[in-house]
DNA sequence: TTACAATTGTGATGTTTGTCACGCGCAGAT
DNA sequence: ATCTGCGCGTGACAAACATCACAATTGTAA
């Protein structure tokens, strides 16, 4: 069941008795987009954080000159918004949209404070998930620091095979944050 | 005082009386450092979560080249450390040295996870701050994606106009991943 | 099926950036 | 005062990468 893989998610991270984890789960709602649906939009409010059953997003950010940059793939068990505009209520300035059908739980900002203050311990959880987030993100700075379009490449590769298979490699490269084409030339 | 200044600092996002204050204070301990001193030493143990009073603090990593890359500046007021390895209990993949004489207020994980648990609130402003600091790492990352090294040194400038006396260029150059030639070139 | 859009590869060319080399000015140490 | 190392600029050249153009293939919807 859907549900169920929420409660085993936060349990690697947090203790939940069977009525905590309904007290929990009360306060998220289910569901069902489709391929190139989009969650959030560009512009618009914030109502949710997300945490992804299935399914993979991405969360973009479109320049100028109309230009997309993937600041984030969002795959099973990850939690996204943006949290900029979640947090402060203000417009969105990124966009994130379904590569494929994704399942999410939607948890607003009413619900995840009413949560955090009423179940002390989801802080907790929240907090560790977030220190692994900035964990994550020096680390994809860093590699920015360090390495060529080659050596990024092939450390995303590493990281999250599956992509490779999943996703268009024009995606790939606007994460990388190359062309399509050097991208392209980098396979041989 | 100087233990006013983290006083005043915390209750920017929490709200504290003087007692839970104390109980604060009364976890971290203080200390001075001298321009070039390590506080934290790549492969060495991580014992400290800092918080900067006054100074300047570069957070560096070093390639198999020798090269050095700024992961992040550490001013007034900031929180820094070499994340991974202090809550992990891991070597330190990172170094965290002095730019300029520097005080700090520092705190162990054990006094870290004492604080929290029996002061909640302390648990929501380090969330809080984690939260501050995720976006921050994802505008940066975004600057990667978005901008050419010429937008980026604009962008660091707009955003920390003193960083440009308080260093010298080749450690801007070496945070926003040029090197000291091309930064130079880009005054011009 | 058929038609159309999306995805990918690849050549030619230009721009950006890195690397190596050198010189100048300045601050701190002796 | 002299020496020495560091910070900084700059020229010459090489490497990395972007851009534009075109073609082939695959997926997808009518």
């Amino acid at each position: 069941m859907l549900k169920e893989k929420l409660k085993k998610h936060i349990e690697k991270v947090i203790q939940l008795t069977n009525d905590e984890y309904s007290f929990v789960s009360s306060h998220f709602s289910f569901e069902n987009y489709k391929k190139n649906d989009f969650l959030i939009q560009k512009g618009e409010n914030v109502k949710h954080f997300y945490y992804v059953v299935s399914g993979l997003l991405k969360l973009v950010y479109d320049d100028i000159d109309g230009k997309q940059h993937i600041v984030s793939f969002a795959m099973e068990d990850w939690w996204e918004s943006d949290f900029l505009a979640y947090f402060t209520k203000t417009k969105a300035t990124m966009s994130l949209q379904c590569i494929e059908d994704t399942h999410v739980f939607c948890l607003t900002l009413e619900n995840y404070e009413k949560l955090i203050s009423d179940l002390p311990k989801m802080e907790s959880f929240f907090l560790k998930k977030s220190i692994s987030g900035h964990i994550a993100s020096q680390n994809r700075i860093l590699s920015f620091l360090t390495s060529n379009a080659k050596e990024r490449y092939e450390q995303l590769l590493k990281q999250y095979p599956l992509l490779f298979q999943r996703v268009p490699k024009t995606l790939l490269a606007s994460y990388l944050g190359v062309s399509r084409e050097t991208l392209s030339r980098l396979s041989s």
